[in-house]
DNA sequence: CGGTATCCTTTCGGATACTG
DNA sequence: CAGTATCCGAAAGGATACCG
């Protein structure tokens, strides 16, 4: 294994705190563009820092990409997945089949049409 | 998104580093069970400190066993993959399709007849 | 060989206050 | 609303020495 194999090259990037469920965040639903307090909201636990550390260093990796309406008060801005992004989805999901079926610290989230993951 | 969000469970148990890669070097090749120095000098970088928490945490979580001989010296060790941890070459083959596909940290290990992975 | 023990540095990340 | 700035404690991780 050398430094350029790409499980430790992805793992570098994507294996920090808040990072993967941020893109969960972005997957779900047919809403394309999502606000950062809509994003903020949904994550139990995420503080304001780490959700715009977490945005930046993404939007750096080209996995999302952000727009701002700053015409007027107050400002929205949105974020969106790149194709990139979008093309992460097939990790997240394999990780979500595992951790259902072994029931990883009680995961209990259904696959299909859950509520609260919109998944 | 609930605490017990698989993706959310699953994350803070696999995204610590080195963690995925001691799980890709238990997956090469044909061979079984692989020594703890055998898989030590495979990763770059990696420390005994590290090696010997990433296993015990494994081992904790179910992903992997470990048989002991110690009837002569010196003692030999060695680890293999449960059920549970073979089933999670799902996640990582995607996490490797994707680090590939989009040349994440330059990555360039050819997917198919890897000498360096032997994946 | 297969680890521990120790020490030390870096990073992470939580809380909170503040601003355009 | 969408972030920054600051502070601080906790945790993670690296280097190295040592041991049965």
């Amino acid at each position: 294994m050398k430094k350029n194999c790409p499980i430790y090259q992805v793992m570098r990037r994507m294996g920090r705190r808040w990072t993967i469920l941020v893109l969960a965040e972005l997957y779900k639903g047919r809403k394309k563009w999502k606000r950062y307090s809509e994003i903020k909201k949904k994550i139990p636990g995420l503080t304001p820092k780490m959700l715009s550390m977490r945005l930046k260093e993404l939007e750096k990796e080209g996995l999302l990409k952000n727009r701002v309406d700053a015409k007027k008060f107050p400002v929205k801005s949105e974020y969106s997945l790149t194709k990139k992004g979008e093309d992460f989805f097939r990790v997240i999901d394999e990780t979500k089949k595992w951790g259902l079926k072994w029931k990883v610290g009680n995961s209990d989230c259904p696959y299909v049409d859950c509520k609260e993951c919109e998944f």
